[in-house]
Formats: C-alpha cells, sequence, structure tokens
DNA sequence: ACGTTACCCTA
DNA sequence: GTAGGGTAACGTA
C-alpha cells in the first residue's frame, strides 16, 4: 500500500482555532483555546490516518525571507494578540511530547517547508495530504497531492480544486497572482477578482499569455491589468510555494516517536484539559500492578498476620454494584490490600478466571481478627465497610481513615474521587472506577470483568489510600481535629442507622396511593373541562399554553427562563378569580405527594423497612443530607402531608421516640453575637418570638397579639437567613420601606446582632471563607463575584453558614455522645433518622422512660454556650403521630 | 440514556 | 433571604 503523509500547517491551524473557538482559559484564567482546538484536531488526524505520518510546520518567530523580497509582506497584520502568543510554547510542547516531528525552520516561511517536504515525499512514492485552510496550497495539488481542511471537513484534489476555483492547480498562482491576498498583504491588479481572473485564465491559459494579449483587455480594468504589469512577476513569486528550500534537517529522520506522558500529563493539567489527562492515565491499567491473588484463608489469615500491628494499611472493597442499590450493603466480589510491603487480593465471589474464591463473610472474619483490629486502616469510604461488619452481625468497635471525609473536613464538598484525591495530593494519576469498569447504564456487568481488571483496580486503589492517608493526615491540624473527633466516628453511627433503617406502613401506602389516584383522576377531568380541552396538568408547558394563551389569564411572574410562571404562588393569586388554578394546586399538591413519597417509599422498602443513605460530604455547611429516600423531607405542614408521616412506624415491641433543639441556630446567633436582649430571652426560658415582638413594638410580652408574633418570627427567620428588606417585605407582603423600618428597629433593640451581621459580612469578604464555632472553614467561592446579585447571594450564606453549620457540629456531637449512651441500651433503643435538629429513636416500649432523661442529658449537655440548650420531647407509635407526653 | 428546568417537600 | 433532595417533563444525544 502507498504510504501516507499528512502535512500539517500549524501556524494556520493555531491562527484559525484562536479565531474559531471561543476563548477558553484554565482554571487560573491562561489562555488555552486555540492549543485545544490544534490537538483535537491533530487527534482526528490519528483516527482518521492511523498509517499515515504526520508530521507539523510551523513559521519561525521574526520574519523571513519573503520580508527580504517584498517588505510590506504580511505588513497589514497587527501584532499578533498576547492570547495567541502565549499558546505557542505549550503547543510546541505538546506536539513534541505527542511525539510528532515538528519542523520549524529559521526564516522560512512553513508554506515553503510544506511545499519542499510534499515534494520530498511524493518523490520517494507517498502520498501526501496537505492540512490547511489556506487556498494558496491549491497550487500543488496534484495527482499524489491533496488537500484537507478539517475544519471545514473539505478534501481537494485536482477536480475539487477546479471545481472551487474555477481554475487548475498549475494555474493558481497566476489567478493569485491578478487578485492578490489581502491577509498577505499582495495587491493583486485592482479590480480583478476572482471572477475576471477565471475569464482571463480560461481564455488565454496561463498570466504571460494574458500580458501577450494586455491590449485586448477592454475597459478600466484593463488600464489597470496595463498599469500592474510591472509588478506581475513579483507578486507571482510571492504567491509561488517554493518546493525546493534546502532543509537543515534529514527528511527522511522524520518519524512519530513514542509519546512522553510525563509531559503530556504535566501539560495537560496546567492547561486544564481534564478528560485528556483521565484519558491518559489509563494505559496504566495495561500495565500489570504489582499484587498477589491469595485465594485461601489459611494463606489469608498467614499474610495478615505477617503485617504490623503499628503499620498503615490501605483496603478497597468491590461491592457488586446491582445488589447495593437501596442502603443496604451488596455482595462484596473482591477486596483489594496494600501494607508497607506491598498488595494482595482476596477473590470474594465468582467472576471471569477465578476458580477458587474466599467467602466473603469468612474474609471479613479473617481481617477483623487481624488488620481491622490492630492497624490504622485507609478506606475512600468507610462506611460501606461498616455497613458490612454490621450486616455480617458484627459490633463496630473499630475506627477506620475515611479519606472522603477527611477530604471534606479540609475543603469542604469538592465532590472529590479517589483519583481525583490522587492527582490534587500525590500529583499522580490513577484511573477511576468509572474509567475501568465503565460509567453509569455503561458499567459492565459483574460476567464480564476479568479478575486480572478487577485486581489491578483493587490493589492500586489500595495502595493510592495509603499514600494519601500519609499525606493528608498532616495537611491542616485544625480540620484533621474535626475529621478525628467529629466527622469520623459519626460515620460509624450513620453506617449504623442506615443498616437499621425504619420501618413503614406498607398496606397504609397502598390504601392512600388507591384513594390518591381517584382524587387525581377526578380532579385531571375537572381540568380539562375548565380548560375546555384535554391536557396534561402535570406539564407546565402545556398548562402555561391553557393558562396564558388560551384561557388569557393575567401574567403574574415570569420563569428565568421568561416563561410565564406557574407557580404555587401565582396560581394561588389567579386562584382567587379564577376556578381552573385552585383545581391545578390541588392536582399538584396530591400528585406530589403521590409520587415522591406514597408510590416511591413501599417501592425503595425492603421486608417493610426503608434504608437510606446518609450522606456526610456533600453539604457546604456541614449538615447532613439523605436520599434514596430523603427522610428528611417527609411533609408534616399540611394536613394531608402528615398523612404520609403516619405511615412511619416502630416495629411491634418499640416506640418511636423523637428529640428535638428548640431554636437552635437563634441561640446560636445569641451565643455568638452576645446581644444581651437575645441572651437574656433565651436565660429566662421566653418564647423568642414574643420577646422579639415585644422589642420591635414596644409593648410588653403580654400584650404581644399573633400578628405582632408571625411579624417578629418571620424576621427572626430572617435574620438567619442573612434577610434583605426586600425580602422580608415579599414574605410579609408589605412595601419595602416598611420592612427597612421593622429591620431598623430590630437592630436598634438588639445591636450586637447588627455588629455581628457587619463583622461577619467583612471576614467573609477579606478571608473568603467564615468558621462555624468549632472552626470548621465554610469557604465562599462567590464573595467577590462581579455580579452583584451572586455577589449578594454569597454574603447571605456567609451570615447564615456559621449558624446552620454550628447547629450541624452540635447535633453530630450529639449523636456521638447519644450513640454512647445507646450502647448500654443494647437491642432496646436504636438511633433511625436525624433530620437536621431532631433525632428519631425506636425504643422498646418499656424502656421509654429511662430512655427519655438519658438523652435529653446527652444532648442538652453537648456543648456550653451562653444560653441553654433546650430539646423537646416526644413518643408515639407513628411518627405523623407523636405526642410530647 | 443523560442533563436541565420548573416545581415543591423539609429544617 | 439559608441549606438540601426528588419528580415529571422535556430537550439533546
Amino acid at each position: 500500500m502507498q504510504k501516507q503523509v499528512v502535512l500539517v500547517d500549524g501556524s494556520g491551524y493555531l491562527f484559525r482555532a484562536f479565531h474559531a473557538l471561543p476563548p477558553l482559559t484554565n482554571p487560573e484564567g491562561v489562555p488555552s483555546g486555540a492549543v485545544y482546538g490544534v490537538m483535537n484536531m491533530l487527534r482526528r488526524l490519528d483516527q482518521d490516518y492511523p498509517d499515515a505520518e504526520i508530521v507539523v510546520v510551523f513559521d519561525p518567530p521574526g520574519p523571513t525571507v519573503r520580508h527580504d523580497i517584498f517588505p510590506a509582506y504580511k505588513a497589514n497584520r497587527g501584532k499578533m494578540p498576547d492570547d495567541l502568543s502565549v499558546q505557542i510554547a505549550p503547543l510546541h510542547r505538546l506536539i513534541r511530547a505527542k511525539g510528532y516531528p515538528l519542523c520549524i525552520v529559521p526564516e522560512q516561511e512553513a508554506d515553503d517547508v510544506i511545499g519542499t517536504l510534499a515534494r520530498l515525499y511524493v518523490q520517494s512514492g507517498a502520498m501526501v495530504i496537505i492540512c490547511t485552510g489556506d487556498k494558496d496550497f491549491a497550487q500543488l495539488v496534484c495527482e499524489n497531492i491533496i488537500l484537507l481542511d478539517t475544519m471545514r471537513d473539505q478534501l481537494l484534489d485536482e477536480r475539487g480544486v477546479y471545481q472551487k476555483f474555477g481554475v487548475h492547480p498549475h494555474q493558481i498562482v497566476d489567478y493569485l497572482a491578478l487578485i492578490g491576498d489581502t491577509s498577505d498583504n499582495i495587491p493583486g491588479v485592482m479590480k480583478v477578482g476572482p471572477k475576471t481572473a477565471v475569464k482571463w485564465l480560461a481564455t488565454y491559459g496561463d498570466l504571460a499569455s494574458i500580458i501577450d494579449h494586455a491590449t485586448e483587455l477592454k475597459g478600466k480594468v484593463g488600464e489597470y491589468f496595463q498599469a500592474a504589469i510591472p509588478d506581475l512577476p513579483l507578486y507571482q513569486r510571492l504567491v509561488t510555494i517554493c518546493q525546493t528550500l534546502d532543509l537543515p534537517f534529514d527528511w527522511q529522520q522524520l518519524n512519530r516517536q513514542t509519546e512522553d506522558t510525563s509531559v503530556l500529563s504535566a501539560s495537560y493539567k496546567e492547561l486544564g484539559f481534564k478528560t485528556w489527562l483521565k484519558e491518559l492515565a489509563l494505559p496504566d491499567l495495561k500495565k500489570p500492578s504489582e499484587f498477589v491473588w491469595i485465594d485461601h484463608l489459611s494463606t489469608l489469615m498467614d499474610r495478615c498476620r505477617r503485617i504490623d500491628p503499628e503499620s498503615i494499611v490501605g483496603l478497597s472493597l468491590y461491592e457488586d454494584p446491582l445488589s447495593t442499590e437501596s442502603g443496604v450493603s451488596g455482595s462484596v466480589i473482591a477486596v483489594g490490600v496494600c501494607d508497607a510491603s506491598g498488595s494482595f487480593v482476596v477473590p470474594c465471589s465468582v467472576m471471569q478466571g477465578v476458580d477458587v474464591f474466599c467467602p466473603w463473610p469468612d474474609v471479613l472474619d479473617v481481617l477483623r481478627e487481624t488488620i481491622l483490629q490492630a492497624t490504622q486502616v485507609v478506606l475512600i469510604e468507610t462506611k460501606p465497610i461498616y455497613k458490612q461488619l454490621l450486616t455480617q452481625g458484627f459490633e463496630l468497635t473499630h475506627c477506620f481513615h475515611d479519606l472522603t471525609v477527611l477530604a471534606y473536613a479540609i475543603k469542604g464538598p469538592s465532590r472529590l474521587s479517589l483519583s481525583d484525591l490522587v492527582a490534587a495530593y500525590l500529583g499522580d494519576s490513577l484511573p477511576s472506577r468509572d474509567d475501568v469498569l465503565g460509567k453509569g447504564a455503561k458499567r459492565l456487568p459483574l460476567s464480564v470483568i476479568t479478575r486480572d481488571q478487577l485486581g489491578a483496580l483493587l490493589s492500586d486503589e489500595a495502595a493510592a489510600q495509603r499514600n494519601l492517608w500519609q499525606v493528608m493526615r498532616d495537611l491542616d491540624a485544625e480540620a484533621y481535629r474535626l475529621y478525628d473527633e467529629i466527622d469520623a466516628p459519626l460515620t460509624r453511627i450513620l453506617a449504623a442507622m442506615e443498616t437499621r433503617g425504619v420501618c413503614i406502613d406498607v398496606a397504609l401506602f397502598s390504601t392512600q396511593s388507591d384513594e390518591m389516584a381517584k382524587t387525581i383522576q377526578r380532579l385531571t377531568e375537572s381540568a380539562h373541562q375548565l380548560a375546555g380541552q384535554s391536557f396534561n396538568p402535570a406539564s407546565v408547558k402545556q398548562l402555561q399554553t391553557i393558562l396564558y394563551d388560551h384561557l388569557g389569564l393575567p401574567v403574574i411572574e415570569k420563569t428565568p427562563k421568561g416563561d410565564p410562571s406557574t407557580s404555587e404562588s401565582v396560581l394561588m393569586a389567579l386562584g382567587n378569580t379564577f376556578e381552573l388554578p385552585r383545581v391545578i394546586l390541588e392536582l399538584r399538591s396530591v400528585s406530589k405527594l403521590k409520587s415522591t413519597y406514597v408510590d416511591a417509599l413501599p417501592a425503595l422498602a425492603k421486608h417493610g423497612r426503608v434504608h437510606c443513605s446518609f450522606q456526610q460530604t456533600t453539604t457546604a455547611t456541614g449538615r447532613l443530607s439523605c436520599q434514596n429516600p430523603n427522610l428528611q423531607n417527609i411533609p408534616i405542614r399540611s394536613e394531608a402531608g402528615r398523612a404520609v408521616r403516619t405511615g412511619f412506624i416502630a416495629p411491634s415491641g418499640y416506640r418511636l421516640v423523637s428529640f428535638d433543639y428548640s431554636q437552635i441556630e437563634l441561640r446560636i446567633m445569641a451565643h455568638i453575637s452576645k446581644d444581651p436582649a437575645l441572651v437574656e430571652a433565651f436565660m429566662v426560658g421566653a418564647d423568642v418570638h414574643d420577646s422579639t415582638a415585644a422589642e420591635i413594638f414596644s409593648m410588653s410580652t403580654d400584650e404581644v397579639g399573633p400578628n405582632e408574633r408571625r411579624i417578629a418570627k418571620v424576621i427572626n427567620f430572617g435574620l438567619i437567613y442573612g434577610m434583605s428588606a426586600f425580602g422580608l417585605a415579599k414574605q410579609l407582603d408589605l412595601d419595602r420601606s416598611t420592612a427597612q423600618a421593622y429591620i431598623d428597629r430590630y437592630f436598634d433593640r438588639y445591636p450586637q446582632v447588627r455588629s455581628y451581621m457587619a463583622e461577619i459580612r467583612a471576614q467573609a469578604i477579606k478571608d473568603g471563607y467564615v468558621r462555624t464555632v468549632l472552626g470548621r472553614k465554610i469557604y465562599l467561592p462567590d464573595i467577590k463575584h462581579q455580579k452583584v446579585s451572586i455577589r449578594k447571594a454569597a454574603e447571605r450564606a456567609a451570615i447564615n453558614a456559621p449558624m446552620q453549620g454550628t447547629a450541624a457540629e452540635l447535633i453530630k456531637c450529639a449523636m456521638i455522645r447519644v450513640a454512647d449512651e445507646l450502647s448500654s441500651f443494647g437491642d432496646d433503643a436504636y438511633l433511625i433518622i436525624q433530620v437536621h435538629d431532631e433525632l428519631i429513636f425506636e425504643v422498646k416500649s418499656e424502656m421509654v422512660d429511662r430512655f427519655l432523661p438519658r438523652i435529653r442529658e446527652a444532648m442538652t449537655s453537648v456543648l456550653k454556650l451562653d444560653v441553654p440548650l433546650v430539646v423537646n420531647h416526644a413518643v408515639g407509635d407513628r411518627w405523623g403521630q407523636m405526642v410530647a407526653d
């Protein structure tokens, strides 16, 4: 087969990519878009021409010999923009690191180098593809030279040139000399453009013949041509691509070299090319990792016993993703272990290439008796192994190191995977599970994952975890303390809560679902009737059409995209005058409850219990979040909503017991601000909303009526949320100045709250973060954002974060204290749910009386604030029907 | 199949 | 006005 050579006009592409692509930069703001564009083009060439030799040619810096011939050459081009020039060096570095031959000849245009190389390669019998967007190259096209414009996806051979320009390749030089080239500052003949040039060349064949017949050319154009005749040879010379340069290198040595992955990796990282960086890590998979297989329990026991009890051990589990779905432990397929002397992997289930395996319960038992006891065990996440231990019936006496939780204590919710942590803290690369095994629906089924694939993955992960621990534990002493004293001990508790799960009344949900289905049916028919046509009331788009186009209702608010809103508040307002909005509201409410709770919960239940997953590293403030299902947003405010809560029940012989902190965030505000009036209100045990109302309305607490209290309550909440006059006005349906008057009045009465708010705002702007009482830093990346709305939102978050974050820390500490208490209750009491300021337990009925004071004491004494902590409790058989006593 | 938008549930 | 998660519809692959 004929050898193929692709000659790339690198300078041309860099220039075009710079102008054609959006101005991308790396995270530090260094321009990188043009580099990306050119590299992307080269990658496509690699794909499209896998057998071709690819040679990249660039212009040299400074003037070339063409400037000697014609001083005005390219003189109309301004100085290269800085954003472009800074991209040249990184691009050259990347091209070399990729192994492409890179040609830059001093004082010679890239065009001439390409022309010369093209001739040499064609003479050696090769087929040459010139990759360029520059029309000048059309003059080189022949049987063995074609042009490729990747940006237009266009291939030009001899016929293509004629179709495109109307002249043959050998006429291109004359054609260009006639029409000139504005980008190179070659004037050509005045008033002669492509049409005239094509006509003349078609008539006379070439420029020499046109000159011979110059007198036949009519009109002004003819005169201009005659005037230009002396300059035409120069123009011809300038547009002619030289094919006979003396190259200062041996063109036969231009061969693709192997990639320099360390340079590529460093450059990709620097330029922010994350996808390519990940891709680069993939070939590591093919390198055999250093590990041994252990497929007998006795060998495992021997190996584990040889591990130094003082040492650090990395541990990596692979659980069958299909069996891990809803909060319960999945079956473990294999486990990787790495200590100072190396890695080993234990197969715990059947997979491709495995004949012998050790059953997971036995493996866990051996590990539990050996390394899990003695050594510092490091995992990317510890909750799964805690849950494995609990599921196998073991008590949680260990505390393992959790890299995700530590990273969260250091940096907040940065959602760093193991491979991200390896990149960030070890400056190394590790392919992620998603990379190796596929992501989402593309995740390989267990049946096709081979033993060697999984073994390499697990041993590499275990080794990386071990290394990461040794680096990360010393990064930030203050964050480490929070990790060690609060977040790490909490993980075990969450594992126990998830494993226990929560009982639900499946039959009750089923009945509710049927009733709701009927209600939805009835309301939908009624909506269709009122609309005069059938439509899907759940479709916002269809509803917009019906309400605003068809029925012509007034538009009260718009969505951010500019469509008329159909939100609750809008429908509520329209509901005063029209019936359909009222029906839609009712329909929405029932559908929401049905789909989100009544139907979803039983579907997630296993043996009558739902096992949610508490997320410990996802919130900005340090709160927990909860998913699959979210047990932190079970309805309570409306009556129909509370019915859903009724479906959460105590198992037989037990009762549900709840404890919630009273006014926790306002108490924390009092503690942090030390405002005398606010502290005093809590010290004397006043109703805080009543006392606030008394202050702002200058009355005694006895005189406070429901309306005053309501206003004070909204203000108190608003303060916690970093309220503005605008927000308060909207909430209370007041005008802005009245709202502002309330706020001013509040701050006059609670001056230290005012100064606290001002200080925290200033500190957030100065440092970019705020702190909780226990010292957790909460970063506010948008605090200096140029957009006012975004900046103001960050300021509100800055005000809220210390209060919400401290409340979160407080209940976490309480959970740890409570867990200690629970250990003496054994099977008699379980913590099952946390809802930010509330803990819910299952307690044996006869133990409730003994339980209450112990938990109350643990929760109220957990942190000493300047104001007392107050908890309320309630007991019941159903979550929706709890009574104070 | 996946991501985004609008809506709505909680503290 | 703070902090979350879930659902249906709908647009893009």
